[in-house]
DNA sequence: CACCAGGCAAGTA
DNA sequence: TACTTGCATGGT
């Protein structure tokens, strides 16, 4: 009984937190880069990655011409992990970018504009079975890469509901993506706003370390 | 100098 | 099914 009320009210607490974090942040604009491939490149090196080592390697793999599906594919393992060191895991992280972009080639021969209309529902579940493509790797392609109406969980994601109590903490994946996709049915542009806001919002407030909760915008939620 | 970062797969019980 | 471990660099 009480639980029940609790949870209907939780759509309007994810809206008031949207709003506050809006209010705070300002439209940020993911995901920060020059094209969809390059999204899709982010996507597997920021995995379990500060974003700022990960800007260090899409630095060097530009420069030295492997910002391409042809290239990578085409170039050996070592000069790719190579390139990718300053991400960490670059050995792993090396084949799961070929994985990737063996996927891409074989499935719309490279031409992203054509995955865009794919079943969002059967692309995602081909996603996951490319090795090295998890849930949030997954929904980070569709969303930023793909511009598809999924919401992005990360651990942030986790974090923040939790003490908002707005999740369990044994909650898991897929009851926060549905929670959230429930609440902006179908927005993609919400979708690609909200997990943006939520990692800025981590990143300066809500750090393991930092003990900066009482100046965030969520303080009051 | 520990601890953490926009995870995932594979192995074990 | 539910846990555990390996993967690795760089910032704070």
């Amino acid at each position: 009984m009480e639980r029940k009320t609790k949870v209907r009210r939780d759509p309007e607490k994810v809206r008031k937190m949207y709003r506050l974090l809006e209010a705070h942040f300002g439209d940020l604009g993911w995901w920060p880069s020059e094209t969809p491939f390059e999204v899709i490149v982010g996507a597997i090196l920021t995995q379990n990655t500060a974003w700022v080592n990960v800007e260090k390697a899409i630095r060097v793999m530009k420069r030295e011409g492997l910002m391409t599906l042809a290239a990578i594919t085409g170039c050996a393992d070592e000069r790719l992990a190579a390139a990718i060191r300053p991400a960490g895991y670059h050995n792993v992280k090396a084949r799961r970018l070929k994985a990737v972009c063996r996927f891409l080639q074989e499935e719309c021969g490279g031409r992203l504009s054509k995955l865009k209309k794919a079943d969002t529902a059967v692309l995602r579940k081909k996603f996951l079975e490319v090795k090295g493509v998890g849930p949030e790797t997954a929904d980070s392609i569709l969303l930023y890469a793909l511009e598809k109406p999924v919401f992005v969980v990360d651990a942030y994601t986790k974090r923040i509901f939790f003490r908002h109590a707005l999740a369990d903490e044994d909650a898991v994946y897929e009851d926060l993506r549905g929670k959230v996709e429930n609440v902006f049915k179908g927005d993609t542009d919400r979708f690609n706003q909200f997990h943006a806001l939520i990692v800025e919002t981590a990143k300066n407030y809500c750090r393991k370390k930092k003990g900066l909760c009482g100046k965030c915008p969520l303080r009051r939620v």
